[in-house]
DNA sequence: TTCAATCTAATGGTCTAACATTTACACGGT
DNA sequence: ACCGTGTAAATGTTAGACCATTAGATTGAA
């Protein structure tokens, strides 16, 4: 007997949204080309600039374009990143469905092999930015927040170097949700987290161009890290969410985009 | 000198996406709970009905809530999974952001892992269960999905077995993806990309608590998979993404929610 | 009583039409 | 050449109406 699916009638901003989405993936738009407006493409849909909008508002979270004021404004098509999933990750965080000793499980799992991959690509020009981004670390007189940035920069490297597009992204997020942590959490200066010099092995290694020994670096160094952010953990759980989430309000208020 | 911030006005939609976004990720709602309707949160918020809309509709989109729609309709707040997560996978891998290649990368450096853990914190009952779903596997008269549904429920198995959430969310986004992958561009049984008994190594040694073999085992059938897999790549890259884009918009026009 | 058909009201979905705000750029005066 | 200023095109926001969907209440017949 014939199994029918119940019909459901889909929204129409979300079966612009699949059109809309498709063409982009289809490459129908290169990166930095616009849509049209929402009044033109409202005509072209025959629907009203409302459903069309709220496709666009789709696409703007899903990370597809992004949306400008004004004249010549309107929804760009952007290079799909990896950034909102970053993003998301974090809210799983933030709600206690990850802890940071799962995510630094997965992170030990992770960077000892992106520090091989990396070690097995790379040449003198990443070489020379692995170098300089190393010696950069720590510049006197920056805020935390560049502090921080020079200081995970190597892993960035590493990542770009390794080849694969997934492990970067992954460690774009593991990077990014280990640092929104200290830096909504403990709004001190990171040093104790992460002194200076503690990368050398591995970038020593990396330049040597001993993958088992990069890999073991990295490894060590994974852990290193890991024991201190417990600290910071604990801290978090002692404050609580909640200064986490002033901050977040006030940035809006500021006029940052989601 | 100090240094300003440019100011920008955001968006009133996005301010309350982020009021009620805190609100649930501070466990003000409970899974299950309703947000108020449209219109008393309009009253509430001093704001329009369609300033309130899109901010539920991007807590929709961001899989804190899923809307209903008639009496009882609403917005109700839904435990927050990965499920989203897998889909934005999807994207960047139809966008050619990612190869299969580098999905089965990470895919053999994730699952020896999972596998690994998973024999550390079995149970008689996680055994049962382990044990069931290898047996059930390729039941007779099975439609395609079901067929793939039951050849993977092994590997999902093991990786709530782990303990690890994140590292569970990364499986599930790793086989849905190529589960869609195969579904989708190759629509005929895939018992040549899963031959029958192929998990009975790693069933083996996870039941006999051996870790080292379990994560052996592991990599061993992801490698053959993966051989399998890379045939089907190739398939997919004569037909184009066409097939799979048509499928894309003719579920959507049956009903099912983005 | 029981069950099915019908009605009802609450809620999201959509539309229209207007006005507000933002912003690049052209135009003109000095 | 420079600096204001206006202008137009685009998104942002509002109000109010109506449509579509749905659970539950009401009704009525067996």
């Amino acid at each position: 007997m014939r199994n029918f699916k119940p019909v459901k009638q889909p929204r129409i901003s979300d079966v612009i949204f699949q059109q809309l989405k498709n063409a982009i993936l289809a490459n129908e738009f290169k990166a930095g080309d616009k849509l049209s407006s929402e009044r033109d493409l409202s005509e072209q849909f025959q629907v009203s600039r409302v459903a069309v909008r709220e496709a666009i508002r789709a696409l703007e979270n899903a990370g597809f374009v992004a949306i400008r004021q004004g004249l010549n404004g309107g929804a760009y098509v952007t290079d799909l990143t990896f950034e909102h999933l970053a993003n998301a990750c974090l809210d799983l965080f933030l709600s206690n469905k990850i802890s940071i000793h799962e995510l630094h499980h997965v992170r030990i799992l992770i960077e000892p092999e992106v520090a091989r991959l990396a070690t097995l690509h790379t040449n003198p020009e990443w070489n020379e930015r692995l170098l300089m981004a190393y010696k950069g670390e720590h510049p006197p007189g920056a805020s935390l927040s560049e502090d921080i940035a020079s200081a995970t920069r190597v892993h960035f490297i590493l990542a770009e170097i390794c080849g694969n597009r997934f492990l970067e992204a992954l460690v774009n997020s593991l990077l990014k949700l280990s640092r929104k942590i200290i830096e909504e959490i403990r709004p001190n200066p990171p040093s104790s987290i992460h002194p200076p010099g503690l990368h050398g092995p591995i970038v020593d290694a990396v330049l040597a161009g001993d993958a088992d020994a990069a890999a073991e670096a990295m490894k060590t160094h994974a852990k290193i890290f890991y024991d201190n952010l417990v600290r910071v953990e604990k801290d978090y759980r002692e404050h609580g969410s909640a200064s986490y989430r002033l901050k977040d309000e006030a940035r809006l208020q500021g006029g940052e985009r989601l």
